[in-house]
DNA sequence: ACCTGAACACCGTTCAAGT
DNA sequence: ACCTGAACACCGTTCAAGT
């Protein structure tokens, strides 16, 4: 009975999280290349033209997605700037951790937000926004480490482009199969851990 | 005459090739979201259904052009390497160049590479040998600056990794829009400068 | 305001039939 | 051996019509 009417409520309340919700199931179980918004939109119990009341087109669907996406990483750069404020090394490390999961748990999210399908034609302001919010969190990670002393004189900017390559390389390469997905938790750390050392060579004042 | 002779020969000739053709000049226009193989076929000048007697479907279309692509990287990390015998970082420094061109002329090849659309599923031998054959390659570059007692002591496979990774994530930034596109070669020159710089404090010796 | 059903112009893929 | 044309089961998107 509350399962009716939660359901009915459902369909007419919050139409536009449900289809991103359902985007999100087929998208991880059938990949981007088989994904059609007729099968959301079944998922979600509406018809097929449905979805066009709260999203443009198929793209503005993905779109809200990879802006999800994007505010995630954020998120993730910012958690582990307040949880260790006086390890810059450790803040970069942990940062990394969290964009390589989220690239390995959610593989076509990632693919959405960086393949540039979406930059393709359109500029879309809030997607292009929710990128740089997310490179100028990094940046501030940076930044404190040149406060500290820790790392090297040159220009924020320029070391954060470094860094991100670095790591959002890392990450496409395992998206891509260039190099082998880690099996555990535990080898993606050893992985990062490698990773970092090389990069933080560069990074380090001495 | 000697044309219509020409086209005659060509359709029974070399058809695979002529929609590789195609399909690359499709791939440019059009990105690959809207890439249809009747299209294909159509600027092929053949029925929709002939591409199917020389590529198994749409995808083994696509893997052998990311092939090519593939190759290509090959060929530029050994010429690079064949150039400038005794200087390692003008070698890798070229080899990224040729990455970074590479991505900014061909968006959607590169695309095609890296996103992981052709390994989601089928392994694909040829499509595998031909990316760790390039990943090789610029191994080889490492290990000769290794040689020369220009580069750290750690695993050349380490320094490999880290290295590409930071080209690769680059270049996957531009494509993605993470990053603006140089809009001459000078301005990429410069990019690739300051990132390599970077790079580099980790990668040499001191 | 939000949703449906039919309609249109496309797809990828298969298969009998042609040369 | 290689290609065509029709056919099938899908798409994205639009739009009148329903509630």
């Amino acid at each position: 009975m509350i399962n009716i009417k939660a359901k009915e409520r459902y369909h007419h309340g919050d139409l536009p999280n449900a289809l991103i919700d359902a985007a999100l199931l087929i998208l991880a179980r059938d990949g981007i290349e088989d994904f059609s918004l007729r099968e959301v939109a079944k998922m979600a119990g509406v018809s097929h033209a449905a979805p066009y009341r709260h999203f443009k087109d198929k793209m503005a669907l993905l779109e809200a997605i990879a802006i999800r996406g994007y505010s995630h990483l954020e998120a993730v750069c910012k958690i582990s700037y307040e949880r260790y404020p006086h390890d810059p090394n450790r803040q970069l490390f942990e940062a990394g951790m969290g964009y390589l999961t989220l690239v390995l748990e959610k593989p076509e999210v990632a693919h959405l937000m960086f393949s540039g399908i979406l930059t393709k034609n359109h500029v879309s302001l809030p997607l292009k926004q929710a990128g740089s919010k997310a490179v100028k969190s990094l940046g501030w990670i940076i930044e404190n480490g040149k406060q500290q002393g820790i790392y090297s004189d040159q220009k924020t900017e320029k070391l954060t482009v470094t860094a991100l390559a670095c790591v959002h390389g890392i990450a496409m390469m395992l998206l891509g199969g260039l190099v082998k997905k880690p099996e555990s938790k535990q080898q993606l750390k050893t992985l990062a851990k490698q990773i970092s050392e090389t990069m933080l060579q560069g990074l380090l004042k001495r």
